[in-house]
DNA sequence: TTATTCTGTTAAAATTCGTTAAACGGACGG
DNA sequence: CCGTCCGTTTAACGAATTTTAACAGAATAA
């Protein structure tokens, strides 16, 4: 899946930076933008996929910029965030074709869910979208259809196997801990759900060894890291 | 564009109809359900474009109806409606894929601006309306005369292979888990009926068995994935 | 060093799934 | 009413997948 970019128009330094840290965390490339007018300038450089406007600000109003914003993108989703619960801003709000409006205060993981959701609407179809694949040195994995290619023998992988090494691709040579592979794919991280990623991790090595540069290696108390 | 129909679910029966008044004035096609339980026999028998579900209801709460419905259509746009602004309540509703929550008091503008966000994104996208014929790689399946068609070769599929086959279809590329798909097929999960079901799997990978692009794919313990 | 925790590997046990065929039961025509 | 057909369920067995167990070896901290 494609990285998501965020942009953030928000002039209350405070709150923006505070929100640009728990995006950034929930791996949403964020960029802060300190008024309307500074944010109309980055959007006409960056490609994002989602605008998080706050609609006081100086320079210019959230609204202006929204629709200044829709007269380049005129799909991009955009959420509104203000301090004011006025009926008449909410509906000024969703004429200039908000996705969603909040009013503060409101929860990060409240925003966090808003956004997720509209995501999953404008990127729906990503499903059709070209099967994700990865190449492993001289390895082809087929992520969809849990393929593992090598020259022109294919390996059909069990669910588990294809998690697992799914997991280990999207970290490549860096660390996958063992404690959010576990609680990803068997849920709990008990020790008996540890013992059997542990012979998953076995098999991954030997369906892996026909190329030699390609590694599994154990980072001792950490986890894992695939190294191609 | 097809006329856009709602189906509401709202045990307090006068603001029910005073939405569904309100919502058939903007032309949306409304059925009011005045219980989780009635909602969910009407959601069954016809096709909506969206969900507009009160959270608290007698017989059946709307996060379980929800979760019902999605079962048997998972992309519907579902919004909630309560009167609670807990925050733990909003979370809940947007990890079962709530599209938007309204605490109530909401203004009747604000909901339908609510609703237009929310259609705009989500018609976006092609067969979003529970389509009655489905392309599935070089067959085609015609649901409502059960019929699954290979260039000239047609096949007449029985009931439980069609009802099988659309479930499939609505969640194609994705997982439909197994005691969801025996809920909403044979009602009941247990373990004849899920032998039964492996039964039909087996059956329709051999009807699918031209188009080899076209597979269904085993997910253990969780369910059955249509790759097309 | 020594004790302890963590990891690697193999095999057996348990669970889940795939396939085939036979049994069941309702609908239909005679 | 009786047999036949058709869709569905049950049964039986084998195969695939995952978990548990057992033991050996490595890494680390005291």
């Amino acid at each position: 899946m494609n990285k998501v970019s965020i942009l953030l128009a928000e002039d209350d330094t405070n709150l923006g930076q505070l929100l640009k840290s728990y995006l950034s965390a929930k791996e949403y490339d964020t960029i802060l933008a300190i008024d309307g007018a500074e944010a109309m300038k980055i959007f006409k450089k960056e490609k994002f996929s989602l605008c998080l406007l706050d609609v006081m600000m100086p320079e210019m109003d959230g609204f202006t910029l929204a629709r200044e914003i829709r007269t380049i993108d005129p799909h991009i989703p955009i959420i509104f965030l203000t301090a004011k619960n006025l009926k008449e801003d909410v509906i000024e709000g969703f004429k200039t074709g908000a996705d969603d409006y909040l009013t503060k205060p409101f929860s990060m993981e409240e925003l966090i869910y808003r956004i997720e959701a509209i995501l999953r609407r404008s990127t729906k179809r990503a499903a059709d979208v070209p099967a994700a694949e990865y190449t492993i040195g001289k390895y082809n994995f087929d992520v969809t259809r849990q393929l593992l290619t090598y020259r022109d023998q294919s390996r059909k992988l069990t669910t588990k196997e294809s998690e697992l090494l799914e997991l280990l691709c999207r970290h490549r040579n860096e660390v996958l801990e063992r404690n959010l592979a576990l609680k990803s794919i068997w849920i709990d991280d008990n020790y008996f759900n540890a013992r059997s990623m542990d012979v998953y991790i076995t098999k991954l090595r030997k369906y892996l060894s026909k190329d030699e540069n390609v590694e599994i290696l154990n980072i001792h108390g950490k986890g894992y890291k695939l190294l191609c």
